[in-house]
Parts: C-alpha cells; structure tokens; sequence
DNA sequence: TTGTAGGCGTTATCAA
DNA sequence: TTGATAACGCCTACAA
C-alpha cells in the first residue's frame, strides 16, 4: 500500500492523502474521513526512505559503541535511544568493536544512511595517531558528532565526558584519610578516559604528599581472572593496603583475588572500583564505586543534539545561531559500599 | 556529493558511476578509473534512502529489546548486529519498555522504515490476550519476524527459542541428587520463558516423585534486594535448603539473603541462577547457573534470517522455496560453579 | 480546498 | 561498453 494506491481508493489525489497523514490544516472533513477511513481499513505506513529522500532528514541519529554487551555501553545505548525517540528520532546502532578499520567503517556506513548525526559512546574512538581521527572530524563537517566520554578539539564535533580525573582523584584521597598509604592502581585501557584516570592517580597523590616515583600503576587484561591474576602477583612482589580500578569489571577481579589470598575486605585490603554498574552492587562484599554519572553525560548529549538539530526560529523564521560548549563535564559521585573503611 | 557530480566530474554518464560503485563487470578500465579518481579525489557516499528506494530493500533489520541495559538483552543485541552487519545488513534498534503502546508504535516505526525484517529480541513480546498479539502477525504478512525465545504461531513467524524448560528442569534434578529436599523456585516475570521455567520445576519435581502441591515457587520483584527480602520472609515461614531463580539477577539476590542471614553457600543452601552472564561469575560465591547459550541461539536467528532473505536460487534464477522450521530449540547447559554441591 | 507536476538520488531497462 | 530515461514513493510549490 503506497500513497497511490490509498488516493485512488478514496478516490482524492495524492496531495490530499499525503496533507491527511501529516496534519495538515487545509484539508476538508469530509476529505480527511474517506482517506482515514481507508487507511483504517487497508492500513498504511509511509514509506520512511521516500520521504526522507524528499526532505533531506529520516530524522535518524547514527550510534557508534565498541561493545553493546558492556555493561557499561550497554547503559548508555539504552538511555541514549530512549531519550532520542522520545524526541522524534531513531538510532541506527553499530557496534563496531576495537579495530580500527571496522570502525572507520561504520562510521562511512552510517554517513550512506543519511544519520542527522553521529554519537559515538565510550572512549575507544579517540586514536593515539591523531592523524586516525580524521574521518570523524570530515564526517563532522556535514553532520554533527557527539562524543560520550571522548574528545577531539575540531569543527561540530562535541564532547560529554564524566570527570574522570576528578572521581579518582577523591577515590585516592579518600582512601589516604581512611589509613591507606600503598594503594595500588589497575587499569585495562589506554583510552581516552583511561589516561584521564591515571592522572587522577597522580593529581590525588601530589594532594597526599606521595612523590609521583612510589606510585604503584598496573595494566592488566581486563577479565575477572586476568586482574586476580595480576595483583596476585603484584602482592607477592610487594603487598599493598588498597586498590583502584578503572571499572567495575576489574573491581570484581580484586575482589576474587582478595578471597583467594584469604585477605580481608575491607579490613586488609580497601577496594574502589569505577562505573557504578550493576556489578558494584552484586559483588560481595558489595564494592565502593565511582559513578560515572552516566544516565546525566546521555541526558546531556541528547539535549545537546536537540538543540543543534532542531535550533529555536528568530521572528523571521531564520535558525537562531545556537551557542553549545564543546565539551560538557559532569562531575563523577563516590558511592561508598563495603569495600572500604571511609 | 551525489551521483550526479561526479558524473559530471568523470565526464561520465550516472549509469556508468552506478555500475562502478555496484562492482558490475560490464565496465571499461578506463571508466572505472576516471570514476574512481574522482570519487577518491572528492569523496562520495552513496545515498541509502534513493537506493532503498529504487532496489526496495535497505538492507536493514529492525530489532526490538525491551531494555538494552539488561545484562541478557545486551548481549544478545551485541550478537545479532555483529552478525547480521557481517552479513551486509544493518540494523535499527528499539528500545521499547515494557508498555504494550510502546512495543507496538516501535513495530509500526520500524515498519515505516521498510526494515527487510524484525527480530524480536526477549520474551516479553508475547502478551497473554492473544488478540494483542495481532499486530505482530499482521506485520509478518509483509516482512518475516523472528522472535528469540518467544513463541506466537503466525504464518512467517519463527522463534529460536532457548530450552528453559528442560534447563530448569536438570537444575531441580540436579539438587534433589545432592541431596536437596526443600527447594524453593523464584521467578519474577510471567513471560512465555517465565512459563515455561515454570513448568520445568513441576516436570523435575515429578521426576524426582515430589507431589506438586508441596512446590516452593514464589514470585517477587526483579532486583538483589527484592529477591533477598522475598527471599527472607519465606525463610521465616519455613526454611529451605536450595533456590532456583530464573535469573542472574535474582541469584545474586538469593546470595546476599544467605549472607545477611549468615548461611553457608553451599553447605546450608544451593543456589542455581538462570542464564549465566557475567554476573554468575561475578557472584562471590560464583553462581552455579543454567547457560540459555545466547550467543548459539542468536547466531541461529541470523542464519534463518539470512536464508529467508536471500533464498538459494534455482538454475532458472528463482528463488528456491527454503523450508524453514517455525520453532528452534537450542538446548541449555548446567554450568557448575561454587553454590552447588553437585 | 484540491489536484498537477517536478524533484529527491539511486537502480534498472533498453537502445545505441 | 555506454548513455538516456523511466521507475521507486513521497513532499511541496504552484495552479486551478
């Protein structure tokens, strides 16, 4: 059933069909009712691609993650498409995993689909070689990119990050004040995010007095049994009173590793880990975390996006230019739990 | 950039830039050059919509989740888009709640975006009145639907389905062997695969001799905490020596009532858990639980889609009839970790 | 208020 | 091997 089909049943023209689905004022009663009442009877959907063809906007939003299974990700995706389609757009999701060509390839695939614009979710899509961004910072030039927790300084491109930095930073201070002095910190990635957590470690420390020399900074796989194993050996060269993680995932490692070592939580060993997913609350003891305040960071993107997409019309019905900050922070919160002594 | 400049460019005509871009054969070398120059030189991504439009497909799958954040559902959606991606489709992802409006104004969205086909991700799209049920079939009329671990028996409805029932059911088994007398089923949603757990349980019980009306099975709120205070109360009316939950989730709930009512796992109390996610591993102790074999269950839904889809042709060029069963099984697997006895 | 006709960017058909 | 040209289904001036 296309638009013709429906004219000719009701016996109208085509214009008089398409002003009927899309509201349109000028239209009779008595016109309105024979091709509603058609439509009810043989049912319509209008062809999406048809009329996006015409417009110039399917009113699609393209999302790019690395691993929808992450619980992390997996979050984000689910606020971010909520939100959207609450406003009147759809997403088109890729998960594009870690490799780089795949990547670059979703984002072409998403440009053939028109996407009024890209999101890209998590911190995987900023590359060292900054020469590697380019291809998001062409695609910027005809729609806009907004990056959760990731930023490129370039045209359109647009940044919500959690502030990293900042919750590691109190985690590390809060674990000195509780009695900590040797607190250990592993990570799984060298994201984005991920440098901005090792320099939370850092800043925390300068705060604490500790010269930056006798830190102790791990990177391990980023498993359950993979960070066990690490600090396992870890403590056998030299045993530590607390640990950080950069995830929830890794929490949940120190976590294995301390009951198999036989160590105390939190008596003998302090643990924080980063996120505040799920996993936080279902460990047991039940971790202290760092929330990274995701439902706000995809609250604000999309907001962000309404705003570029769909800018308030001075009088004259021209789009008012639109002021929007390249990079939004949303500060990061410590949800203490029993993994630690604070 | 569209077809026609770079036509105009390449000094070609857009027939000759189609079969380029199109990989057709009947093409000069040197045509393909002067296209390709060009297209490298300015960039080009062909337009999906017009392509759609002309060829009729968009190469793109609609999938509906009730909620991407659920630890089960986003593996699944990780699945079935890497997959169906490999495969050259794409897909539009739905978030639909749990609200019968929404579920079907996103079937009726994904409808008007000619998607080649629905998966239906969950089994919370099989509601109990049957007549609600219609607008799913009514849309298979048009394009196939594939519901994994849903059932609806509909002309061009097919379900890949995991074997909850007999999964439940081993698990019943498997603890009264180890000596379990008084166990306790917790579920917490009526769903077709809430079912036929359900049933499971009687048929273990059966099987081990057990009278149905002396069945434990109760049903609460779907969080750690809601379980672990169900979980309490019905502790004090009668203890127990062993819980089935039909989810991780609950699991993890069941843990933290032994904990808080300080019993030993597994000595005082089994656990078994239902679909072995992260979580399951996570648990301190690790959950033993009953793995749906997701992954084996999507990767089947891609494979029947794909044969729907794409039909072997015969020598004539037409399309072979394919057969293909309405209902798969995929067989689940117990996996032994610490809250068992076995 | 209604209908006609042109355009959106491709693909596919048919001549040349 | 190439190039015109007609679909594809809808929207939107513009004309009636």
């Amino acid at each position: 059933m296309n638009i013709y089909d429906i004219s000719k049943a009701a016996g109208v023209s085509i214009a008089s069909v398409s002003r009927v689905i899309n509201g349109a004022d000028n239209v009779s009663e008595k016109t309105r009712k024979k091709v509603m009442d058609v439509i009810d009877e043989y049912g319509y959907t209008p062809n999406a691609y048809a009329r996006g063809l015409g417009r110039g906007s399917m009113k699609t939003i393209g999302i790019m993650c690395s691993d929808s299974s992450d619980i992390y990700l997996a979050n984000a995706i689910y606020y971010l498409e909520t939100e959207l389609r609450k406003n009147g757009y759809n997403c088109i999701l890729c998960c594009t995993g870690y490799d780089y060509e795949n990547k670059k390839a979703s984002f072409e695939l998403l440009k053939s689909r028109q996407v009024d614009a890209f999101i890209l979710a998590g911190s995987k899509y900023v590359e060292k070689d900054s020469k590697d961004n380019q291809y998001i910072i062409d695609g910027a030039k005809e729609h806009p990119v907004m990056m959760l927790n990731g930023y490129i300084d370039a045209d359109n491109v647009y940044s919500v990050v959690c502030d990293d930095k900042g919750g590691i930073k109190d985690a590390f201070i809060k674990l000195y004040e509780s009695g900590a002095r040797k607190t250990i910190y592993v990570y799984s990635s060298d994201s984005y995010s991920g440098s901005k957590k090792i320099e939370g470690i850092k800043e925390g420390a300068r705060e604490c007095g500790i010269p930056e020399n006798s830190l102790r900074i791990v990177k391990g796989e980023k498993t359950f049994n993979g960070i066990a194993e690490l600090l396992e050996k870890e403590y056998e060269k030299k045993p530590f009173d607390s640990v950080i993680t950069s995830s929830d995932t890794s929490g949940i490692g120190a976590l294995k590793f301390a009951v198999r070592r036989g160590l105390r939580v939190p008596e003998d060993i302090q643990i924080v880990s980063f996120n505040n997913s799920k996993l936080a609350s279902a460990a047991n003891p039940e971790l202290t975390s760092v929330d990274a305040r995701l439902e706000e960071s995809c609250s604000r993107v999309c907001k962000l996006l309404m705003k570029l997409l769909n800018p308030p019309l001075d009088e004259e019905g021209n789009p008012k230019p639109v002021s929007i900050s390249k990079k939004t922070k949303v500060k990061s919160k410590l949800v203490t739990r029993e993994t630690t002594r604070f």
